[in-house]
DNA sequence: CTTCATTGTGCAACTTGTTGCATAATGAAG
DNA sequence: CTTCATTATGCAACAAGTTGCACAATGAAG
């Protein structure tokens, strides 16, 4: 029940058409919330039925049209609501980790460690943009709430990335070596 | 893709009937990989059915009857092609960020900060739980490939669960003082 | 002015995950 | 021996998310 919340986000922070809405889940609140556009698309239909929304009044109302959309009223009341609510935490459901733990019983292969090693790279990429952004923002100074609540999102996506990045590091270590021996050799990389 | 893996994995570790199953999935290994018995049924019938693992013979074939499961070689191979393969990670989703972002549109409520709150206490506690387990296999000692492996799933838990006190605290904090001056006060709990 | 790539919108089918309920065996209480 | 709670298995309907494709407008190349 998250994706139309975060729909109406996206169109109270700006109005935007389906297409515009995809571009800007691949970019900010994508990294925590991915959605394709046709699962958008499906959502702004639904949004406009029920009445959170409407589309802006356009040219002509045919297909391959673009069609901007903004929050009503209604539509914020109930982003407010959602806000407000209760929610349990949801557990991680990465299959990496399903992965490694699949090693326990059938034997770690190399296949599996330059995975491990793949997403390393990957989490540290990830890492080093969100960085770019933080210092972007920074820059332009933070005087607004929402600044501040952006700030300590971003965070949240830096502290995430670290985690993946450091244990990711712990546990290439770990299967590389198989003895916890105190072997004072540096790194292979 | 990865619940019939998680079941071939945890069916290798031991042969279990479907209830068994998921009270290990509410332990270990659903603790970054729920099911519910539902979920859990279905799959052991398509894997059956797929070949991969096999009913146990049992007294009576009947329905509401205890049926256990072990592993057959493809599926054992089934797993050992999956984990060496490679996968995308996948962003973390959770509504948590979601409601926080939205707080930048509609504002902050209490609501929310004592979400906030709860949440930080449910992961603090998961951490705790997650240690007593670290303790008890150090006490055990790790010779294994198995146990190091799960080892190392486990440090994955502890960090992820680390990574959330440490952010909800930064989260509440920011969100608590407005401004972030250097009063030097304690904190309010 | 037709062909073709690009941008944008959308349907339909499928897979995955959730919820609610039905059924069967078992053993204990009345 | 009937009633009832418990344990265990499972169906069916739904909700959420993914994939593949179709269709419409637009503008540039031939």
């Amino acid at each position: 029940m998250s994706l139309p919340h975060a729909i109406l986000t996206a169109l109270l922070e700006k109005p935007s058409s389906g297409l515009e809405l995809t571009r800007r889940f691949d970019r900010s609140i994508g990294y925590f919330w991915s959605a394709t556009h046709q699962q958008i698309y499906r959502e702004l239909g639904k949004l406009e039925k029920a009445g959170l929304i409407r589309a802006l009044p356009a040219d002509s109302p045919t297909r391959g049209q673009r069609k901007e959309y903004e929050v009503l009223p209604s539509g914020r009341a109930e982003l407010e609501r959602w806000v407000e609510g209760r929610d349990e935490p949801r557990d991680p459901r990465d299959p990496l980790l399903l992965r490694l733990r699949a090693t326990g019983v059938v034997g770690v292969g190399d296949g599996l460690i330059s995975e491990l090693r793949r997403h390393r790279e990957l989490h540290a990429a990830r890492l080093a943009e969100y960085r770019e952004f933080q210092q972007r923002d920074a820059a332009r100074g933070h005087g607004t709430e929402r600044d501040r609540v952006h700030g300590l999102v971003l965070q949240g996506g830096i502290d995430l990335e670290l985690f993946w990045v450091n244990w990711l590091d712990k546990a290439i270590d770990g299967l590389d070596r198989p003895e916890p021996a105190e072997q004072a050799c540096g790194p292979t990389t």
